[in-house]
DNA sequence: GAGTGGTCTAGACCACTGC
DNA sequence: CAGTGGTCTAGACCACTCG
């Protein structure tokens, strides 16, 4: 198993890819379990602790889920432990509930220079933007707009979000097959404008968190780019650093 | 081998552990190679591969540091790579430059209620209260005020803050034996007060983030509480979920 | 070349799940 | 009970670093 190629890739390596490329094309389905290591091993012919290092990483990296006595699945959105993976907005009194959605729109438009860049698609291909609020029992905490390439997410309707029961990024996966993998997000404090404050129930010139997101998918393509305004009198965002 | 309790803990959790304490102890120093995974298996009675998962599982909290062809070392915040773990706050511009510390003061208290909740110990213990502005080329970004146990931190003063070169976690480690694991921040947004406007440069009113900090050490144990007040005009706080 | 961590293998056995 | 992932071992060999 010589490899003597100037950019040495092990084994397991190439295996994890081989594995990411099932879950790319959809041989294994979200929330299903991918075939045994003993299985894996033999259909790659490598030994069973290469498979198991593969999958370590991938599982590291939230792609998927080992289950001891069960077997290893395919992470899904539509797992309730997948819920705060994305939104860490925490109630200052402490009891998590996973906040309400609310489309207020979605309608069709042609990326403009910042969305062509981000997205990486060209400038005036069409583009979708989707409004919603976020709301913690009634009340409304986040504004968000969402910008998405309108080539993916053909038939994506408001209609379609409000009946979705479940995070934005489960419909994304179930209609659509597109698995956010991970995030960066930029943040930052401004003061709510007009209209924000209102949709908000907070003060003009409030402060607010600007939390400015770019979601990938395999192969680190970017997928989603949404700005969310935060109100934060009574809720906080989490950070953990290790 | 056999592990017949309950509460089954694998032999190279258990290896972990007494390399924590080995680290703990400060048998090994930050900056130093810790001995080879051989000597390790030799001295645990163990095989190299059970040392080796101990390890891994280390370095992927940022305990250690695998170097190939070098060794093991115990992770240090006097590493340069280490500069941007804890605080994450880049220019608008993109130019990653580590923010100027300027200590302001630095006085003895007592622990309040909150401080000693926060920090694990008895109310009306002694802390220490660190106040600093952290500066981007010559301009005030981030005002923070530290709360320290005074127990652990004896001989911290004004002098020392100002005197040092570096971060002020590796000040502690070097200074104090104290190693900053991990930490917890939570994030809002509030409206400058006067007086930290006037320190920032800011309108009063003007939005900044508030970042609330508590850091660990070994354990879990808690011995940094800190508040920052970052201005987000030219920086933001960058976050990357996975 | 010697020493380090990194990979790969093969096999044995353990812990957990569900039938 | 069979099947899954999880642990542990022993040994061979590879890639990297440094003297």
């Amino acid at each position: 198993m010589a490899n003597e190629s100037p950019t040495f890739s092990p084994l397991y390596r190439q295996i994890k890819s081989l594995i990411v490329q099932a879950l790319e094309t959809g041989e294994w389905r979200p929330g299903q379990a991918i075939p045994s290591e003993q299985e894996l091993a033999l259909r790659f012919q490598v030994s069973q602790g290469t498979v198991r290092k593969a999958i370590d990483e991938l599982a590291a990296e939230n792609l998927l889920l080992r289950r001891q006595g069960k077997g290893t699945f395919v992470a899904s959105h539509s797992d309730p432990r997948a819920f705060f993976r994305f939104l860490r907005l925490i109630p200052l009194s402490g009891d998590i509930v996973p906040l309400k959605s609310e489309a207020l729109d979605c309608w069709r438009a042609k990326a403009g220079q910042e969305a062509s860049r981000i997205l990486g698609i060209e400038p005036g291909a069409p583009i979708i933007i989707v409004r919603r609020v976020l709301k913690h029992e009634a009340k409304p905490i986040v504004v968000d707009e969402i910008y998405l390439p309108g080539e993916m997410f053909q038939g994506l309707s408001i209609e379609m979000l409000r009946e979705w029961q479940g995070s934005i990024y489960s419909l994304f996966e179930s209609r659509f097959g597109l698995r956010m993998l991970r995030a960066k997000e930029k943040i930052r404090a401004v003061s709510a404008e007009r209209a924000v404050a209102d949709i908000l129930g907070v003060a003009e010139g409030a402060p607010l968190l600007s939390v400015e997101r770019v979601a990938y998918t395999y192969g680190d393509k970017p997928v989603e780019w949404r700005r969310g305004l935060y109100s934060t009198a009574e809720h906080y965002y989490l950070n953990d650093l290790s």
